[in-house]
DNA sequence: CAGTGAGCGAGCTTCCGCTTGACTT
C-alpha cells in the first residue's frame, strides 16, 4: 500500500524539469502524508514504520568478547527499504526526520547506513512540533546525526537482549513448561503482580468501629478517631445516646480545582480500562484507527494526534482549537483566560509528539454516531473530552467541614457542593460531593434521629488492574508507551498471570518463575533497575560514558551468576 | 516381506522498542 498513486507522473515532470525534489524520510506514514501537504510537494516524504534493523531474532546476535551487535534488516521491511532506495537514487538529497528521541536516532543511523552508498548528502531534522512553521523551519535547518545517541540505544538494545536471551534459557531448565520467558520489563511487570498478591494472602484484617450520628439537621457524622476495641465502642455508644452534639468547628471555604491534563498513552489506557472496561490491547488498536482517519461522509480524517506518547503537552494550534470549541459552544465564563499549555514544566521538550488530542475538535462524538465502528466512537468521546475539559475554567465548590462534640467525643462530617461545574461539565468523571451539610455557626446544639454502631476492618491492598499496573510501571520509568499493552500479553501469553474479575493475579507457574529468578538474579528485577540504566544510558548521551565500558561492566556482572545458576 | 510400534535423539522456546499491516478469530 506504499505505492504512491501519481508519484511517477510527478517524478517524471521533475526530471524533465532538471530538478530533483529531495526525500524526507521519516517513521509513520500518516505523519509522512501530513508532512508532504505542509511542505506543498516541495519534498518527497516516505516512512520507514519503525525501526529497519534490529538484533536476528533466533540467535544472540551479540559477540560475547568485543560486545558488538550484529544489527540486520528487519524480516519484511526489505520492500519499504528498497522502495525508499529507489526514490532516494532519484533525490537530490536525504534528509531523516525521524523522533527525537533515542530510537528516533537508532532508525536516522541505520537508515543513513543503507542509503550511504548512493552517495547523496544525508542529513537530520528534528520535529519537536507537527505544524506548518515548526516543519518548515526544522527542514530550513538540518544537523547531523547524533552518534551518542546511537550509541545509547545500541547498550539499550543489548543489555536487553542480554537479559532476555541469557536468563530465559535458564527457566527453559529449571522450570517445566514450554517457552518461559524473562525480561527486564517483563520480569518486573511480573514482579509487582506476586508481590502485591503474596501480600493479600499475608494480610490479617483488623476489625474497627465507629459511631455514626444521623443528625437531625439531615446529615450523618461520624467518629474522628477509630475504636480498636468493640467493648470500648459499645459502651461509648451506648453513653451517647441522647445526648446533644455541639458545634465546635465548622468551615466554609470556596474552593477551585483546575481540569486534569489531556491524555497520554498511560492514562488513555487506564481510562479506557475503567471507565470503559477496554484492555490495553484494545484501547490502541482502536487508538491507531483514530490516528489513521476514519471514513467520513466520504472523506478520510485523522481525527486524533499521535497515540503512543509521554507527554500531555499541548501545541500552540492544539490549544488555539480548543479555545476555539469552548469559546463557541460554552457560555463566557466556561473560558479560561489563558490557556494551558502542560507538560511544559520539564525543562527542555524530549520528545515530539504532544498529548493525545482531537484534530478537530468540531467533529463532536455525538457527530460521529452511527457513522463509525461505537467503540471508536466510545473512545474518542474520552479523548475528546479530556482535551476540552482541559481548556475550560476550573471548577468551584464550597467545602464545609463540621466537627462536632458529645460528652467528649468528637464527630465529622465533611461536604462539597459544587457551586461551578466549570470544566467537571464536560468531563464528570470521579467527582465526590459527599455530604450535604446545612448552615451552623460554633456553638449552636445539634440533636441526633439515631446513633449507629458500624463494624468494619481493614482491607488488603487491591490487586493490580491493567489500568493500575500500566500506572505503576509508567510511575517506575519501566517500560515505554509503544510497549505498555503488549507487556501486559507478553503476561498473559506465558500463562504467568490470568484475569481474576477485573483485576491480574499470578498463576502457579508465575510465581514459580519469579522465584527463581530473584534467587539467582535479585539485582536485575529490581525495580529501580531500569531507572538506574536509564541513568547510564543519559551519560552515554552526554559523551560521559562508552557503550563497551557499560556493556562489559553488566556482562561481568551477570556472567557469573549465570554460571551458578547454570551449575544447579 | 510388509506393516507396526517402541525407543531414541535432535530441534524447538527467549528480549525491548519503533511502526504498520497481513493474518486469524
Amino acid at each position: 500500500m506504499t505505492k504512491g498513486k501519481g508519484r511517477k507522473k510527478r517524478k517524471g515532470s521533475a526530471e524533465k524539469e532538471g530538478k530533483k525534489k529531495p526525500l524526507l524520510l521519516v517513521e509513520s506514514p500518516t505523519k509522512a502524508r501530513t508532512l508532504a501537504q505542509y511542505l506543498h510537494g516541495r519534498f518527497v516524504v516516505l516512512a520507514s514504520k519503525g525501526h529497519i534493523k534490529d538484533l536476528p531474532p533466533k540467535e544472540l546476535g551479540v559477540d560475547l568478547e568485543t560486545f558488538e551487535p550484529k544489527y540486520e534488516l528487519i524480516r519484511g521491511k526489505g520492500k519499504t527499504l528498497a522502495f525508499i532506495k529507489k526514490v532516494a537514487k532519484e533525490s537530490e538529497y536525504i534528509l531523516i526526520g525521524s523522533d527525537p528521541d533515542r530510537e528516533g536516532e537508532a532508525i536516522a543511523h541505520h537508515l543513513a547506513e543503507e542509503l550511504k552508498r548512493l552517495k547523496k548528502p544525508i542529513k537530520r531534522v528534528l520535529f519537536y512540533e507537527i505544524t506548518p512553521e515548526a516543519v518548515r523551519e526544522a527542514v530550513e535547518n538540518p544537523t547531523e546525526i547524533d552518534e551518542r545517541k546511537v550509541e545509547a540505544q545500541k547498550a539499550r538494545r543489548v543489555l536487553d537482549r542480554l537479559v532476555g536471551y541469557l536468563i530465559s534459557p535458564i527457566l527453559w531448565k529449571k522450570v517445566k513448561g514450554w517457552g518461559l520467558s524473562a525480561g527486564r520489563v517483563q520480569t518486573a511487570a511480573l514482579r509487582l503482580i506476586v508481590e502485591r498478591e503474596r501480600e493479600i494472602r499475608a494480610f490479617k484484617p483488623q476489625p474497627f468501629w465507629h459511631i455514626y450520628a444521623h443528625m437531625e439537621a439531615g446529615f450523618v457524622a461520624r467518629t474522628v478517631k477509630e475504636f480498636k476495641d468493640e467493648g470500648k465502642a459499645k459502651e461509648t455508644y451506648e453513653r451517647l445516646k441522647g445526648r446533644s452534639f455541639t458545634v465546635v468547628k465548622y468551615v466554609r471555604k470556596e474552593e477551585k480545582k483546575s481540569p486534569p491534563p489531556p491524555l497520554k498513552t498511560s492514562t488513555l489506557q487506564q481510562v479506557a480500562n475503567s471507565v470503559l472496561g477496554f484492555s490495553a490491547e484494545k484501547t490502541m488498536q482502536l487508538a491507531q484507527k483514530l490516528f489513521e482517519g476514519v471514513e467520513i461522509d466520504g472523506k478520510r480524517v485523522g481525527l486524533i494526534t499521535y497515540h503512543r506518547t509521554d507527554s500531555t503537552r499541548l501545541s500552540r494550534k492544539g490549544i488555539n482549537l480548543l479555545r476555539k470549541y469552548v469559546k463557541e459552544n460554552f457560555p463566557e465564563e466556561y473560558l479560561p483566560a489563558r490557556g494551558r499549555p502542560y507538560g511544559r514544566d520539564r525543562g527542555n521538550v524530549q520528545g515530539a509528539h504532544e498529548a493525545i488530542r482531537p484534530t478537530y475538535p468540531d467533529i463532536t462524538p455525538e457527530s460521529l454516531k452511527g457513522k463509525i465502528d461505537e467503540d471508536l466512537v466510545k473512545l474518542y468521546d474520552i479523548i475528546w473530552r479530556r482535551a476540552v475539559a482541559s481548556q475550560m475554567a476550573p471548577l468551584r465548590y464550597e467545602r464545609r467541614e463540621v466537627i462536632l462534640e458529645a460528652d467528649g467525643v468528637k464527630f465529622k462530617a465533611e461536604g462539597r457542593k459544587i457551586t461551578f461545574d466549570g470544566w467537571s461539565r464536560v468531563w464528570p468523571y470521579n467527582l465526590k460531593e459527599g455530604e450535604e451539610i446545612p448552615d451552623l455557626k460554633e456553638g449552636d446544639v445539634l440533636k441526633a434521629e439515631k446513633l449507629e454502631l458500624v463494624r468494619d476492618e481493614t482491607k488488603p491492598p487491591p490487586r493490580y488492574t491493567q489500568a493500575s499496573l500500566v500506572e505503576t510501571l509508567e510511575k517506575l520509568g519501566i517500560g515505554r508507551p509503544s510497549t505498555y499493552a503488549t507487556i501486559i500479553s507478553t503476561l498473559f501469553r506465558r500463562k504467568y498471570i490470568y484475569r481474576r474479575g477485573k483485576a491480574l493475579a499470578p498463576t502457579e507457574r508465575g510465581e514459580q518463575v519469579l522465584d527463581e529468578l530473584l534467587k539467582d538474579f535479585p539485582d536485575i528485577f529490581e525495580y529501580d533497575f531500569t531507572a538506574k540504566m536509564e541513568e547510564k544510558l543519559d551519560r552515554i548521551e552526554e559523551g560521559e560514558e562508552s557503550y563497551s565500558h557499560l556493556i562489559r561492566e553488566f556482562y561481568g556482572n551477570l556472567k557469573p551468576k549465570l554460571e551458578k545458576a547454570k551449575g544447579e
